[in-house]
DNA sequence: ATGGTAGACAATCTA
């Protein structure tokens, strides 16, 4: 099974740059975030002529997730269980192939002490609390763009960034406890070292000059870590033309 | 020092 997770930017803009990747590398699994549109608009025939089922979470203007997938999906759930009218479209997940795949968009929290930066700590506490039905022992996989770099080497210069918003203490603290629940960094299971980003700000010619983050992540409970065969960064859609902010992150299982 | 760029959507908001 190769899963992976890829913030869009705009589902609807971003259209050619997506189809192009998935013909070449072709996911299993897709997870999307950042649709920026509402269900009807979601461009599921599209993905239906390249092979694909869509479970799709909109929001019109903001937020937005989806799940693609070869094989069918089942169970899917949008939302946190207690979500009120008009909470944002930032969770899916659908077991497939007998894994529980979460697709999260972490909120960006705009700047630390924020407004937004409370938001970003209530909702990772949330995403926390979601895995409370679920057992270490099962294949659970929690996928997205989590919007935190969580170390040092996945940050390009973290003295600069250091306090700042995607890299701040309560921030990595708050991951660190969804992380508690039982879950492996796939990426990390196989590469060690800095340099490795899948995101990169549109300004200030942040790509040209990789000034990136680690912000965009593959987890994995016990038995998926244990047949977890491969996982890499694909900067190469960040070069074309129009591109995301954001790359895709790609795990291979034997699951 | 509060920019810089991109997207949605029509004056700002979000990232």
């Amino acid at each position: 099974m190769k899963i992976a997770t890829w913030n869009v930017n705009s589902i609807t803009a971003r259209l050619p740059v997506v189809t192009r990747w998935v013909e070449t590398a072709l996911p299993d699994v897709l997870c999307l975030q950042e649709l920026k549109c509402m269900d009807e608009k979601f461009p599921a025939e599209q993905f239906r002529e390249l092979g694909y089922n869509s479970e799709v979470f909109g929001q019109r203007t903001y937020n937005g997730v989806a799940i693609l997938s070869r094989n069918a999906a089942t169970n899917v759930q949008r939302g946190f269980p207690d979500d009120e009218a008009g909470a944002h479209s930032r969770l899916i997940a659908a077991t497939i192939e007998g894994v529980r795949v979460v697709n999260a968009y972490v909120p960006n929290g705009q700047s630390v002490g924020s407004d937004k930066y409370r938001f970003k700590l209530d909702w990772m506490q949330k995403l926390h609390r979601f895995f409370d039905v679920h057992k270490s022992g099962e294949p659970v996989l929690l996928c997205g763009d989590f919007n935190v770099a969580p170390e040092e080497r996945d940050v390009h210069d973290p003295t600069q960034w250091e306090g700042q918003i995607l890299f701040s203490k309560l921030e990595r603290a708050a991951l660190e406890q969804i992380k508690g629940w039982g879950f492996e960094d796939a990426f990390r299971l196989h590469t060690q070292d800095t340099g490795h980003y899948s995101w990169w700000d549109y300004r200030q010619g942040a790509f040209r000059r990789d000034a990136g983050l680690r912000i965009d992540h593959i987890w994995v409970s016990d038995p998926l870590a244990r047949s977890c065969k491969e996982s890499w960064i694909d900067r190469e859609p960040r070069t074309w033309e129009r591109p995301s902010d954001h790359t895709p992150v790609i795990g291979v299982f034997d699951f």
